[in-house]
DNA sequence: CCACACTGTGAATGCGCATTCACGAAGTCG
DNA sequence: CGACTTCGTGAATGCGCATTCACAGTGTGG
């Protein structure tokens, strides 16, 4: 029966500290779990045997009987972290680690790379005593996910705009106001005839860019005309053709927003090789301000938004569903600001 | 949908399913593990109930019997992610998130903070029943780490270089190489006055990209200049700086290999703003071939290497360890590939 | 002096699952 | 046709922990 002695490859347990300090198991939990009710002495002589043996609580375990797997899933749709470009996740996802970090609670990132995988990774989320809750970036417009996992008892928080008619809580950036502000910016330039790269237009957050320019067209009292409408995908490719197609369809376009910073990089090197200067003949505003709005030449004016300060607001939105258990839909909606640089001419040239 | 009521929260155990199938807990199991001593009609059965009552096994409990978690860690120090910039990571990422869901396995992404989260962090990754394995980010050349895990018994991969004189496996680009080729390049090109933008000292990695520079400026028949040298802290400020530094001091630089894309992208505006010419005056070469190599205005000559791969080959090296259960240290080198284009003027784009 | 609240501790229980062992039934061989 | 092998299945055990319950010891108030 007791012939499993030796194996130093089982690591240590609870039971085998409770021995070496000649107190029950039980006390030994008392301790590690901070409950108040053990006498300060026999504490700490746990507490130096924990030390001595170097034990560490087996987490299976804990979360089996606890039912708390004190860790989180942030799940990446593959084609979305493609076209949204490196950064956007990276930051967002240090934003999240940060706040997790700080709670004592992990991170399992899902990065699903095929429908096939997406399934999986569905089914994993869901299933119970795998994550305590599940952050959701961008769905394609219709997707059931939010309801699936919630329909499961797990919360759910999105990043980004939600599926439409979602009952589910969601913190996004004010992509809104932030394009309105990149137009504005154009139109108070003096800039006639404004163009728009814009995103695919099944992403909710390259709509709502699209839809606010024209909000600030109409604002400025002109009338939106298609013509100055063009998709580039959110890619930097679709960007430098979009621009190209916009030169040749409207010649004496002077400014342009572009609904993404690296659809603005291939912008400009579409207005570069069209021989344009910027921002003297183009003015041009990018969105995002990321990494690459300072690696362009000029650099790129571009509204500005904290994706680690999303990460952080992700994880406390979540935490509050986890911890109410209640249904309630919460919605955040982050401030974007619009750095000018000189792309699209705002600043005094000649510094860079 | 209807878990809300009953008291559902439990989820639905091995157990109900038994029941309800008229077989025992151990058929289930048996089942739900593809034990193929399963009469295929009971088999079939247990399917249907299965997925008639929503069954999904308790990944705890599971974990607790089997002692694997089939999940991996990657601790990644933030010091380090934020010099690297986000791209580096988020490809390795995907790297190896691709090459972990084709094995089913789950990834715990650990972003430290400070030395206080890394503490806690690696008591985590050292703890049983948490990871299987752990694949580690640059560490500060004296990092005990690798060490403090395999003491544990937990299998670890480094991506990058170790630390001197651990005996631990990793997988690494060929940095020497790539750097090699990088000055060679401008050598060939009959650039007299090669400069170096270096990242910073305590990092492994721009080490090696330095040492190699001096080799190849050796190879070349020259003799390497300290004054031509500078450090820019694998940041996009401090290439900015070294730039300004190197010219101010060598107004005869005809060419300067950077370390880093980010720090090249800083080199170009110190460039612009000092009024030389790309690639006519100076030639520039730069390092990780990003999306930043594609932004800059001239495109930016650099080496490739790619993160995907290496994540991929991370995760291989790493379940290798794993299976084999063994302490051999096991070694990867990924291949650079040097990508030329308008800022080395190796190209014939026109523009030289 | 007894009744009564605490306080600190240990024994026992069970979380949900994989796995071992035992066992009956059916097939195989000498 | 008995002995021996599969094959399919169920009962029982334990993974390492949190937690509940019981109980001895120590005060307190009446």
């Amino acid at each position: 029966m007791s012939n499993r002695h030796g194996g130093n490859n089982r690591g240590v347990t609870m039971d085998e500290v409770a021995k070496a300090a000649g107190v029950s198991q039980a006390t030994v939990s008392r301790v590690v779990n901070g409950n108040p009710r053990v006498n300060s002495a026999t504490k700490r002589l746990v507490e130096r045997t924990i030390d001595r043996l170097g034990f560490v609580p087996n987490v299976a375990a804990r979360t089996l009987v606890t039912r708390r797997s004190d860790s989180i899933g942030v799940l990446i749709p593959e084609p979305t972290a493609r076209i949204f470009g490196d950064p956007f996740f990276a930051e967002v996802l240090r934003g999240i680690s940060a706040a997790l970090v700080a709670r004592q609670l992990h991170l399992v990132l899902v990065m699903s790379q095929s429908p096939e995988e997406e399934r999986w990774a569905e089914r994993y989320l869901a299933s119970r005593g795998h994550v305590d809750g599940v952050i959701l970036f961008s769905l394609h417009g219709n997707d059931r996910l939010p309801e699936y996992l919630q329909s499961h008892g797990i919360p759910v928080v999105v990043g980004g705009e939600p599926p439409q008619g979602s009952r589910v809580s969601y913190v996004d950036n004010d992509n809104h106001g932030g394009a309105v502000a990149a137009v504005k910016h154009l139109v108070d330039l003096g800039r006639t005839t404004i163009a728009t790269i814009t995103g695919p237009p099944d992403m909710p957050a390259g709509v709502t860019r699209q839809l606010a320019y024209r909000d600030a067209i109409r604002a400025a009292g002109r009338v939106p005309d298609p013509a100055l409408e063009e998709n580039g995908g959110f890619t930097r490719e679709g960007g430098l053709v979009a621009m190209e197609v916009l030169l040749r369809r409207c010649p004496d376009i002077d400014a342009v927003f572009v609904a993404s910073d690296l659809m603005a990089a291939g912008a400009l090197s579409a207005l570069y090789a069209a021989g344009k200067n910027v921002p003297e003949d183009i003015a041009v505003v990018g969105f995002d301000d990321s990494l690459i709005a300072l690696s362009t030449q000029p650099a790129l004016s571009s509204v500005h938004q904290s994706m680690e300060a999303m990460g952080r607001e992700l994880v406390s939105v979540l935490l509050q569903t986890v911890d109410a258990q209640d249904g309630v839909v919460r919605r955040v909606v982050l401030e974007t600001e619009l750095i000018v640089r000189q792309s699209s001419g705002g600043l005094p040239t000649g510094m860079n």
